[in-house]
DNA sequence: AGCATACAAGACAGATCGGTATCGTGTCAA
DNA sequence: TTGACACGATACCGATCTGTCTTGTATGCT
């Protein structure tokens, strides 16, 4: 195999990133595979050569948001080294975010809308996404040694998710500026004593 | 006009019936008119004319969702006297509702998220519920006489929809069984003094 | 009786969907 | 130089979508 046989990178990286931006602002259904390779400056067969399907290209749309979900929320996490000021500053990066222009809710709420079919692939990466976030709050609850912490992951899990649906339904200012306090009160409501 | 000539009330109300089953099972993208046609018994034609467009159905359908709504959260807020009491009443039905078996989350989440032009009705219709509602509870707590009544509004929203994306994506169980201990954090942190 | 209307059944139109096939061009390696 | 391959452009296919039209029947008011 040689550089000019092999699939370029960069027409990978355009049609995601295409394929980003329009399922991210418009959804899934309404996007059509034709706008994403027209968009991207690719040919349809050459979009069809990277992603053999268009739920291959959803897929791995979610993986890639999954990705960036990842680094985004460790950042968040930031310097603090107490886990419960980390649980704080993540909700307060959770408001901020969700006040700001480019936030549009979360995708993966949308995905499972779409495809509620719990066998559809598109489906399965949303769920399993969530248990992962579901899972990272149970742990720093655990660090924190606050009461039960399985059921404060619960609650702060609910909190998150309805952080991104006031930022989709209300756009801006919406009750997500508040998410930061409710946070608070949800850790406090599990103190030991 | 007489009773023969005269769209029946019947033949609407069934299509409402299937639409709503469909609608909210699958979603609103992957509903086709036909189908829904075909499951009332009603012709194509005869749906036509009592909604001139699948707009309109989608439309009529989220109306009939809110009038429920309303209804279930009065019922929820039970016999209690106390609005502090009336709150936490809400939210254990929330939790019940969400690991009940035919709960498959929030209607309107999904509107919104299919039809994310503000423009559309569909979407309009979604964010005035979730005002709505976020208005009852501003209403209560500052019936409660809690401090910040408009912030908890906020978080009480959020931890609402969290709980309706928890049911949707998790099944059952699902972290909504936690959302009323939740709502008494939320609320304790709104306590005077 | 006669007319207007609701309705069923089903063909149909026009658009759009996901996905495929064809052909031509540029590029790199052997 | 030649051949394998990525890629663009574009036509195309079958299915499905919303919405319309036609035809025939039942029903109830005038």
């Amino acid at each position: 195999m040689n550089a000019a046989s092999r699939p370029s990178r960069s027409t990978r990286d355009r049609l995601l990133e295409t394929a980003s931006r329009l399922f991210y602002e418009r959804g899934f259904q309404a996007v059509g595979v034709d706008e994403i390779a027209a968009q991207s400056g690719v040919a349809k067969m050459t979009m069809y050569r990277h992603f053999p399907s268009k739920d291959d290209l959803v897929v791995a749309y979610l993986k890639r948001s999954e990705n960036a979900f990842c680094d985004w929320f460790e950042r968040a996490l930031g310097t603090e080294r107490d886990p419960r000021d980390k649980i704080v500053a993540v909700f307060t990066a959770v408001g901020a975010l969700a006040q700001s222009e480019q936030c549009l809710g979360c995708t993966f709420q949308v995905s499972a809308a779409e495809y509620p079919d719990p066998v559809h692939p598109a489906n399965r990466v949303a769920v399993r996404h969530k248990r992962e976030v579901r899972k990272r709050f149970a742990t720093l609850a655990a660090e924190a040694g606050l009461r039960d912490p399985d059921a404060l992951a619960d609650e702060l899990l609910m909190l998150m998710d309805g952080a991104w649906v006031a930022a989709r339904m209300f756009g801006r200012p919406n009750p997500a500026r508040h998410v930061a306090s409710a946070a608070e009160s949800l850790l406090r409501g599990h103190r030991r004593g």
